[in-house]
Parts: C-alpha cells; sequence; structure tokens
DNA sequence: TTGTCAAACCTACACCGTAGAATTTATCGT
DNA sequence: ACGATAAATTCTACGGTGTAGGTTTGACAA
C-alpha cells in the first residue's frame, strides 16, 4: 500500500471522487460499492472521502449528479421543437443509463434537485409552454416523462448482463397470452422497442391540448 | 431476551417471515433493516431465518412478493373492460405503494417474475387483446404501463414524509417557467395527479390502434 | 430403543459506516 | 522571518452487518 503522507494535498474534491465511485459501481456493482474500496481505489485513507463528502448518502448524491451530468452534456445541438427537444432528452438519458446500468438505480430511487436536473427540465417546459400547450400538461409532463423513463430503464436493466438479452421463458399453459405475444418482444431494450412506448407516452402528452 | 429452546418449532416459514419483515420496514425504513433486527421482532436467533430463506437478497424478495399479493386481493371484483381493469389495476398498485413506501423501492428495482405479478400480466393482456388491440400495443402495454406506475410511484413517494406534501420550492429567477408553473403542482402525489397522468397514459396505448 | 432429520441456535469472521482525535503541511498577517 | 490558524489527510476505535460452519435439541419412524 502506497500510503499518503498526512497533511499534502491528494487533490481530492467532490467531481473527482464522484467520478471515481462512478467507475468503481459500473465495475463491481453496487452491492460491492463502499467507502473503503473507494478509499482504496483512489489510493487514499477512507475517511479523507469525509472531509468532501458529508456521508455515504451524499457520495450516492454525488454520483447521481455526475452521471446526470452527462445528460446534459452537448445540449447546444438540441433541438427547439418540444417534441423534438423531448425525444432528443430522453435518448441522451436512455443513453446515460445503459452506459452506466448499475448507477441507474440510484436515479431512479432519488430525488434529483440539483441545478443541471432542474435546467433540463426548465428547457423542456418551456419548450413546451412556447408550443402552446395547456399549462397543466405542461405541469405534468416532466414526472410523467421521467417517470415512465425510470420506471422503464429500471425494468429493462435489472437483467443485468451488459448485452440486453430477451425477458425469462414464461410458462406456456398457464399463462397462454402472454406466451403468445412473446415474439413481439424480441426486441426487449432494443432502441426500436423505446421509441414505440416514447412515442405513446409524447401522444398521451400532446393530446391533453385537446381537452 | 426470551430465547427458544434449540430443536423445538418457532413457527417460521417463509409467509410468516415476510410478512414481518414488511412491518418492520414499514416502521424503520430499508436504511435500518437487517437480519438482525428483523431476528429481534420474531424472537429468534438471527440464523434461523436463514433455513426458510437463502440470504438478504431472497429476504427481500419474498417482501415484494407479499406486498405485489395486497393488490391481487378481491380482484373477482375487477372489472372486464381492459380499460376499467387498468384503470383498477393501477389504483390497487397505487394503494398499496402508498400502504407501503419504504418497501415499495424494492418492487420498482427487482424484477417480479412471481406468479402473482405473472397472474395479473396475463389478466391485463387477454382483456386488451380480447378487445381487439393490435398485437404489438398489447406486448408493449405491461412494460409501458409498470413502467410509469414504478417511475411515477418512486419519484412521488421518494419525499418521505407519510402525509405527502408538496415538492420543495424552486429559484424563480433561475427557473422561471418552473416558477410560474408550480401552483399547477398543488396536487403532487395525488388522486386527481395520477388519474390525468394514467389517463395519459392509457390513451397513449389505446391510440397505437390506429397505426 | 435407536437412527434420522429438520429446525433452531451459537460462534466466529470479515467487512461496513463513521465519530473523534492526532498529524502534517500550506497560508497569511505581522 | 515567525507564529497562529486553517485545511487536508491519516489513525484509532466502536458498534453494527451478512453469513459460513458447526452444534444442540426435539419429533418421529422403524
Amino acid at each position: 500500500m502506497a500510503r499518503r503522507t498526512q497533511g499534502t494535498s491528494a487533490g481530492l474534491d467532490r467531481e473527482r471522487i464522484a467520478a471515481a465511485a462512478v467507475v468503481l459501481v459500473d465495475r463491481d456493482g453496487l452491492e460491492r460499492f463502499g467507502v473503503r474500496r473507494l478509499a482504496e481505489e483512489l489510493g487514499v485513507d477512507p475517511m479523507s472521502i469525509y472531509h468532501h463528502i458529508k456521508g455515504k448518502a451524499a457520495l450516492l448524491d454525488a454520483m447521481s449528479e455526475a452521471v446526470l451530468a452527462e445528460v446534459a452534456a452537448g445540449v447546444d445541438d438540441a433541438p427547439r421543437d418540444w417534441e423534438e427537444i423531448t425525444r432528443w432528452t430522453a435518448h441522451r438519458y436512455r443513453e446515460m443509463a445503459y452506459r452506466h446500468p448499475r448507477v441507474f438505480p440510484l436515479l431512479a430511487t432519488r430525488a434529483q434537485t440539483s441545478p443541471v436536473a432542474l435546467a433540463a427540465l426548465e428547457r423542456l417546459v418551456t419548450a413546451m409552454r412556447e408550443a402552446g400547450l395547456p399549462d397543466q400538461a405542461v405541469a405534468d409532463a416532466p414526472l410523467m416523462l421521467f417517470g415512465f423513463l425510470n420506471g422503464y430503464l429500471l425494468a429493462v436493466l435489472s437483467g443485468g448482463s451488459d448485452v440486453v438479452g430477451d425477458m425469462p421463458a414464461i410458462d406456456a399453459t398457464a399463462y397462454p397470452t402472454m406466451a403468445t405475444l412473446t415474439p413481439l418482444q424480441v426486441g426487449f431494450g432494443s432502441v426500436a422497442e423505446f421509441d414505440r412506448m416514447l412515442d405513446a407516452v409524447l401522444g398521451g402528452i400532446r393530446n391533453r391540448a385537446d381537452r
């Protein structure tokens, strides 16, 4: 163990720590993640981390924030139309989830109130509002969209294998209709499936304009 | 400590253990939950539990299964029309989530493959199929519906207080549009809000028939 | 009676999050 | 140049965790 001498800076800060934590969880999973393992990865004493981050909960928050930031990257290339900007955000969000499948549960579980999250929501709702969608539809949209995104991605990624496979085979005699439908679920986790369902959700938001 | 004598039965079984675990998590939260605390609650040695349930992961699965079973209770009163049965299931699911807000994250995070879960899905898809919905729409419906339900309920319940309050106040100068919309979010977590979004999702599923 | 077996318990181990204090270095006003 | 102060890191220690492996007990069948 290459120990550091006390007093000298190890160049630790919230950002570096969070980045290392994401790498660690991507590799070993959330179960095996812990402050001690992270410290070893950083070549540092476990308690050093606590000088930059209050505790494990705050550490998990920092990780969420770090991966969320990836979504906003390159936001200047984003389209202006509300449907297109929503689709763009949803796809960026999905790609982030596939890049960090073992970190993603943190995002879905913990409330996101970081500036980067709020900024993304603000972009969405302003675009919708300018397009003339009714206020209630706009106000509902974020919870509805990210509700779906979080739940869907959680389900699709919970398989665990990096190459997303198909669902577990189901008993044809006990559940005949579902068995009949399985051929249509070959693309479980595919972009095509994602786009189908995203279209349906967007349609649900759009049609609120008619009431 | 009223210790039991070895050899005698303590009347433990998977069901009783899971029920006690749900009560414990409802009271103290997932963070504080552990095999030892559960054992104390049951008046039993921690390791006794492992004779009925493989490990902590299996214990969490058993808890999910237990609360899921509440949803299916009284299924004979369920309607026949696909939209109504879907609404009925969604409401039952929501009520269960509000009854066990601290257990619910387990449901959303872990893949549900228990017979009770599959039976509910089978009811849904058969009703949809008999109503003449296109096969792809039917095949997509469960993932889409429960994706939304899980994500939405996760978000709504993550506040933590038993009486669901309002969202945290947001900075009006940094996020002007969102600030304008906040009055429309007074019913955060209410049945009315839930019904609005559920309607939109159902509409999204229904309109797939037209393509 | 005796043998078998399942259910419960006991012991022990490696690991965890973190409170609190000690240690070293950098910084800055004088 | 110097002493005080502050900040970053490490050290030590405590109470908790999940669970592997072995031991005890009682019930029941032969």
